[in-house]
DNA sequence: GCAAACCGATTGACTGGTCAGTCAGCCAGC
DNA sequence: GCTGGCTGACTGACCAGTCAATCGGTTTGC
């Protein structure tokens, strides 16, 4: 092969993740067989077990590798110095730029963990929950310094923000409405301004 | 027995939709097994497949059988003479008090259609978005009133709004949040307020 | 009245097909 | 010639859906 000395252990590794995204957001992940997963990925059945215990170690390993940058880019925010607007806005963003990025792997996260209370999610609850309660702190924050009304609790602000991000999502993955690059850029200002501003005249 | 006359068959059939409510509740959809189904319901394995061509069609139609309670609802909150805001609230008032009254169907619609773009959301895709396209309409009636600010296109609210809603109930079904008669009470006032007046101070 | 024919509801053992995961060995590079 | 990444045929378990048989109530014929 043209490759020669570099690890290819770690490349087949990445080839069989790379291509469990692609078959998975296909199919979704209860339809697909872990010989799809090694045929898209042009290795052998056998290798899949190689590098993981089992099929669903695929999926949490794929989960684990984003929601970890989630987790990350929300803390980030939090951590600035800017208003608790701009520090949702941020948050949006980031979200939504994942999605852009990488829409495949966007898709197989939501429906198969996120919004799957009775498989993966559970498995993942404490990580998911990490998210929500990263949220509530920006909010709550933002009460503190008097940014943000304080008789909506935290928690359920958080969690109807990111519901309305995830609805954005999940509509476009449902192909429910359009997902061009200029909704992309609206979405992540619209939301906050939803959230924050409220549908009705200031 | 006591009864003698009425069409005991009709019976049966309710208790296997009512038992697969538990059992898909209790353990999702894809790890029940049919045998679950008529256990559960008292009855035999045969039985259920003399009422339902397949597992699948019993949960398509305790989908259907409430989803369309939901559409009317929507229906019937826009047609009334109230405020676009009171129609909100009068929506995300009939989701919430479903909960209330029988969370483990909702649940089980929530997760297993809703939110599963893969596999039942794919089949009942035209009956959810005629909900979001319901409530979407009443937004964009909003604006034409000017009730609503114009720069948030309507289905864009929409989704922002039924996602907020929705993201409360996997928090109730995930136990991730309380979910306490009051807690009912306030989401569907907060909803509204969160969407409508947005978090900052007015 | 009564029995026989009838018929839909009900039963549950069985089958055919599907896959996740195993394992015995192959071979490329050192 | 050894090591470990790599191969893919194989197996055991599982389960949706089938179907032949039974049950129990109703109708028909006399």
């Amino acid at each position: 092969m043209a490759s020669s000395k570099a690890a290819p252990a770690i490349d087949k590794r990445r080839q069989i993740l790379d291509a469990a995204v692609r078959v998975f957001a296909r199919q979704g992940f209860h339809s697909t067989r872990v010989a799809d997963i090694a045929d898209e990925a042009g290795v052998a059945y056998g290798l899949v077990y190689h590098y993981f215990k089992s099929k669903d170690e695929v999926l949490n390993e794929l989960f684990s590798e984003r929601w970890s940058l989630l987790l990350a880019a929300i803390e980030e925010a939090d951590g600035s110095e800017a208003t608790p607007r701009a520090k949702l806005e941020a948050v949006a963003g980031f979200i939504v730029d994942s999605y852009r990025h990488d829409p495949e792997l966007m898709k197989v996260i939501i429906v198969e963990v996120t919004r799957a209370a009775n498989s993966f999610g559970r498995t993942h609850l404490s990580e998911i929950r990490r998210a929500y309660d990263s949220i509530a702190k920006i909010v709550a924050d933002g009460q503190q310094a008097g940014a943000f009304r304080r008789d909506i609790d935290p928690t359920f602000a958080s969690m109807s923000f990111y519901g309305a991000i995830e609805q954005q999502l999940s509509g476009w993955i449902f192909e429910l409405i359009p997902a061009t690059d200029n909704d992309f850029a609206q979405a992540k200002s619209l939301v906050t301004a939803t959230i924050c501003d409220g549908l009705e005249p200031r």
